[in-house]
DNA sequence: CTGAAAGCGCTTACAG
DNA sequence: CTGAAAGCGCTTACAG
């Protein structure tokens, strides 16, 4: 057991004071310019680091530090989305807790549609705070205006990671986000393997200004693209008005010839795509994969009027989102992809109980 | 921003020195026994520190403790285990680097199949330090002599925590696996969603004396036997011998008339079940299913000779494992429950980049 | 059994 | 720009 390098040491070896060889070895945070070392003092600090194999105990410099205030702003629950945010919040929460000995300053946001909404939250975030927020981990923005507020953010000086989206041209420490190409891919292959060369398919597609909606439809046809498969393809767009698609879907149903499978890239619209499988009486005569777990879904995933989900693992997505975060704040560290995906995975009535409410892969 | 209560705080208010608080409010390590506070003041100090909310500031209290050895025993990689050991152990130091400031020394003791196994590095572990070991995690038993070494190894005090195997009769503080009826089940899912009602499976059933292989098989004929399935299903058992495994599995493949699927439980047997169907030209033809992502077993599943892989996540398991002994060995917290699972997930080839080496749900 | 002191490795004022 | 001192919340010897 070696002997771990200290501060002090450092500080010997160089002939300076402590204090100084953390002004030269804090480069990191707060105004990330000059930290009042000369120039030289400075180099020869930073050389006896890294010939020392010096690395600083985060633990330790935890302690007497002043909190570092972070904030995290994602949806409220409620009755519609809750199933689906109860999991970002719990991803996030199970970090922070993991992190809480860091003597940090945990600030909850949440944001609602009704109201002012995730653009509002953010601008009286720094409003509340004019001594300063040091990280922010939200979604990414959730409407038009959320988008220049997460900006003003970011040009203020608070680093933030985003789970669920991503910003164009922020300039955000990382970004977790479910691989959209792959989950319409993965869905394409399991609805093809299921299928005849001449069965029909209706895709709910969703809104295609949303990208999570636009890029499972486009990884959907890629597959198909890339396979060769000419199987017809029918697709229902619409997402806020779930009668009107109810209607929509339903006609659709009743139309197409050969009708074998449906899909639905989006999570309302998967309650639509089940509710019209009853309706029409194709449940359970029909292939259907639908999107993200939760009760209503789970239920028909369970009773057979759908034949998989897909599951986006919000929890890991906030998890994740939340350790870029802190890791930077606490140690300085960026994350090795300013990018990062978690899994798409095929539930099944088999192993939807691992999805379910209650069975994070966290589960401390 | 309520301030947080401290040892002082407490040691005030019931009138004592911080280092009796501290003697009182530290019962977990060592010997779990008396800690050398006479009873109405211990008493007095933890009545305190529950009505003021006192939490300990494990970081503070990791700073000046001494070391907590903390050992690591799995599989060493070799040419053939090198795929699912590999994750096993980067899934054991991405959770001790996160928690590495917390003032541990890790101790990593691989071991091999030809030498002295488990067993002997379990026990020289207990030899080489007799000071002691604050814990270890490990594998469940590897052999026959494995067992009673963990067991001597939680008899000498130290706690455990297992991954991908349990011990039975053993005092684990925890274990995290694989559920294998679900994985079973969820193997039978698939292939009964892509075979006709007259279709015939060949299972490729592993060693009945190996639980993963056993539970699997179980989980397996339990889907089949509720869904009333009465497919033809042909068991080959086998394992370690790669050759003799081949040929019974060609024969079983030649001879199963209207054989339309295969299913293997083991990793090593997918490789044989996979050469197998090239061999006979059954490749692509039938469905096949097989057990653990590797290089070779990818390669199968990208060519078409296998359709789906089932992922068994060795990462998560370490992971949590490792989570467990050190949130107990740190914090003093027990797993919430003490047998955990990790999520069985289908792989298709849409997905497959997801688990392959390199793109671990870490990737800090 | 209990207390007082020192110290873990840093950060933060406060002087100069 | 730099240093010396104090202190973060604990744990660990050392006395008594």
């Amino acid at each position: 057991m070696p002997k771990r390098i200290t501060i002090l040491d450092i500080a010997h070896r160089v002939g300076v004071s402590a204090g100084t060889v953390h002004r030269a070895l804090t480069v990191h945070r707060a105004l990330t310019g000059k930290s009042g070392v000369s120039e030289p003092v400075r180099a020869a600090i930073i050389a006896e680091a890294k010939i020392s194999g010096y690395r600083p105990n985060y633990v330790a410099s935890s302690l007497k530090r002043k909190k570092l205030r972070v904030a995290a702003s994602f949806p409220g629950l409620t009755e519609s989305n809750r199933y689906f945010y109860s999991f970002i919040w719990q991803g996030f929460r199970d970090y922070a807790r993991e992190a809480g000995d860091y003597n940090l300053e945990l600030i909850e946001l949440p944001f609602f549609e009704g109201e002012a909404g995730q653009a509002a939250e953010l601008d009286s975030l720094i409003a509340r705070y004019p001594e300063g927020v040091d990280g922010l981990v939200t979604v990414g923005p959730i409407d038009r205006r959320a988008a220049p507020a997460l900006m003003r953010c970011a040009e203020g000086g608070i680093p933030i990671a985003l789970a669920c989206d991503d910003s164009e041209g922020l300039a955000r420490l990382g970004c977790v986000l479910v691989d959209h190409d792959v989950t319409g891919r993965m869905m394409a292959e399991q609805i093809f393997s299921q299928i005849g060369p001449d069965g029909a398919v209706v895709l709910l597609a969703g809104d295609m200004l949303v990208p999570a909606h636009y890029g499972v439809v486009k990884g959907f046809e890629a597959y198909m693209a890339d396979h060769g498969l000419s199987n017809e393809l029918v697709k229902v767009y619409g997402y806020l008005n779930s009668e009107d698609l109810k209607l929509r879907t339903i006609e659709a149903f009743r139309k197409t010839g050969r009708f074998a499978a449906a899909c639905c890239v989006c999570a309302r619209g998967t309650v639509v795509m089940a509710e019209a499988l009853r309706e029409t009486g194709f449940a359970g005569k029909v292939r259907a994969i639908g999107s993200d777990v939760f009760d209503e879904n789970a239920r028909s995933l369970r009773e057979g009027t759908l034949t998989n989900l897909v599951y986006k693992d919000p929890y890991g997505q906030a998890y994740r989102a939340s350790r870029i975060l802190l890791n930077f704040l606490i140690k300085g560290q960026k994350p090795l992809s300013d990018t990062q995906f978690v899994e798409s995975v095929m539930v099944f009535r088999s192993n939807l109980g691992q999805y379910e409410s209650g069975s994070y892969r966290g589960n401390l």
